[in-house]
DNA sequence: TTAGTAGGTTGGTCTAGTCCAATTCTGGCC
DNA sequence: GGCCAGAATTGGACTAGACCAACCTACTAA
C-alpha cells in the first residue's frame, strides 16, 4: 500500500488485468497467493479480491479449490467467446476481407419484410452484404434493422461492423443475441452472389441481436460456405 | 426477521427463484421492488439481493437502470442457454430418442487414437453412437474419454448422458466446452449408419469438454443431418 | 410557460469484519 | 514408520454500512 496515489482506480476489473498479467510468470498448475494477501498488497478489500478472481475463473485462467488455494489453468484454446457480429469475428481472428453492400432500403410497411425466420412488425432497414476475401466468397448476409433505433441508417458507411455503427452512432449497444445453425445446400440465387458452386454445402446461421432491455434491434441471416472454416463457440454452465 | 428457523438456507439462488417465480405476476416493463426492499422482505443484506438480481439479469429476466430501478424484461425465446451434451440437448427440448450404441472401446496405445480433429494422447474410451428417433436420424456421434477420469466405462450403460454418467459415476463434472461448427456433406459409411442418403448436407460438430481445472475430459465429433433442425445458441458479451 | 436547480431515490461499488467448510499441516501416539 | 486427532490455513458466503453516480420530481425564478 504504502503512499500510493489514492486517486487511482482500482476496481475489480483492473485488479484482474493485474493479475492476469502475472499469470504469465508463472507455471501450470503452480498456486498463486491467497485472496487475504492479495488485499493486503492492492489495498483493497477481500471481496473486491474475490470479484477479480472470480473474473479470471470465468475466464478459464485460474481453478481454485476451498482450502488449499488458487492456481493457474492450462492454456485453452479459445478461451475468450464474446458476442460478436460476423464482422468483428472476422477481424479478430485475423482474416482480411472486404464488404461489398449489395443493397440498403428502408422498409416502410411491416407486411412487406419478408423474412421467414423470425417476425418484425415495424419499419425496418434491410441491408443485403457480401464479405470476400482476396479469392474466397466468405459469406452472404441480410440484415433487418429496426428503423426507430437507428433513423438514417441508409446514409451511413456500411462497409465496416454493423454493430459498432449501432453503438457509435445510436447508442444502442448488442448486449446478447441468440444463434440458431444450421446447414443448407446453396441454391441458385446465391450460388452467383457469393461466386461458389450451385449445391455447395453450406452453413445458415439466423441471429436476433438484443439490447439490454431486451428489445430486438436486428435480426439477420448469412449463409457461409464451408471450405473448413469452423464457427467456435465456447459454452459454460 | 422474526422467529424464523435458523436452519433455512437463503443464498442468493434462492431468493433469484423466488423473485423470478413473483415476476410473472407483473407486466413488462413493470418496474419491481427496490433492493432496500427486497432486503428487508427477505432479511439479508443488500448485497445478497444484488446478487440475486445479478443472476435474473444475466438470464435475461430483468433489466436494471441506475437511479430508476429494475424492470421486468420482455420475454425471450430462449432465455437460458446452458452447457448441455448432446442428449441432454435432445432430452430439454423435448424430443424423444432413442440411443444405440454401436461401439464401446478401450484404445490403450494413444497412436490408434484416430481423431483429425484433437489430439489425444492417452489411453481412452472411444464410443460410437447413433441417436433416432421414431423415424428420422437424428445424429451419429464419437466420443473418446480418456480413461483415467472414467475408469470401467465400458462396463457402464451408454445409453443416456454422458455427462451424467461421468457426473455420477466418477464425480468428473463438465464445467465448459469449445464447440466448433462447420457444414459437410454425409459420405457413404455415415449414410448407411444414419440410413440418409449419401450427399445429404448437415452438421459438423466437434466439440471439446472442460472440467473446472480444465483438464479435457472428453473430445466428440457428431455429424447431424439437417432436416431444418436448429442448433441454438445464445451469446452475451 | 419554460428553464434551471436542489433534494431525495435508486442502483453501482467498495470496505471491514464474521462465520463456515474444505483442505492441509503438525505433533503425538501406537 | 504409520496413523489419527486437532490446529491452522484457505476459499466461500454473508452482513452492515458507507459513498457515489444516474435519475426523477418538485419547487423556484425568469
Amino acid at each position: 500500500m504504502g503512499a500510493l496515489a489514492k486517486e487511482e482506480f482500482l476496481k475489480p476489473v483492473r485488479i484482474s488485468e493485474l493479475i492476469r498479467a502475472d499469470l504469465s510468470e508463472l507455471a501450470i498448475h503452480e498456486v498463486i497467493p491467497t485472496e487475504r494477501q492479495m488485499a493486503e498488497h492492492f489495498g483493497v478489500s477481500r471481496v473486491t479480491i474475490q470479484k477479480a478472481l472470480k473474473i479470471l475463473e470465468r475466464s478459464g485462467f485460474i481453478y481454485r479449490r476451498q482450502g488449499s488455494g488458487t492456481f493457474v489453468a492450462p492454456p485453452r484454446e479459445t478461451h475468450n467467446h464474446s458476442l460478436r457480429s460476423f464482422s468483428e469475428d472476422l477481424t479478430l481472428r485475423g482474416i482480411e476481407y472486404k464488404t461489398t453492400v449489395l443493397d440498403v432500403r428502408l422498409i416502410e410497411s411491416p407486411e412487406m419484410i419478408d423474412t421467414t425466420w423470425a417476425r418484425i412488425n415495424e419499419p425496418s432497414y434491410r441491408i443485403e452484404r457480401v464479405r470476400t476475401t482476396k479469392k474466397v466468397a466468405l459469406s452472404w448476409e441480410v440484415s433487418y434493422v429496426k428503423a426507430r433505433f437507428a433513423p438514417g441508417l441508409d446514409k451511413k458507411r456500411l462497409s465496416g461492423s454493423l454493430y459498432k455503427l449501432l453503438s457509435d452512432n445510436y447508442g444502442q449497444v448488442v448486449e446478447s443475441a441468440d444463434e440458431e445453425i444450421s446447414s443448407l445446400l446453396i441454391g441458385d440465387e446465391i450460388s452467383t452472389k457469393l461466386s461458389v458452386l450451385a449445391g455447395t454445402p453450406a452453413l445458415e446461421i439466423q441471429r436476433r441481436a438484443f439490447n439490454k432491455r431486451g428489445d430486438c434491434l436486428e435480426i439477420a441471416r448469412a449463409i457461409r460456405p464451408s471450405g473448413r472454416e469452423f464457427l467456435k463457440y465456447s459454452v459454460r454452465r
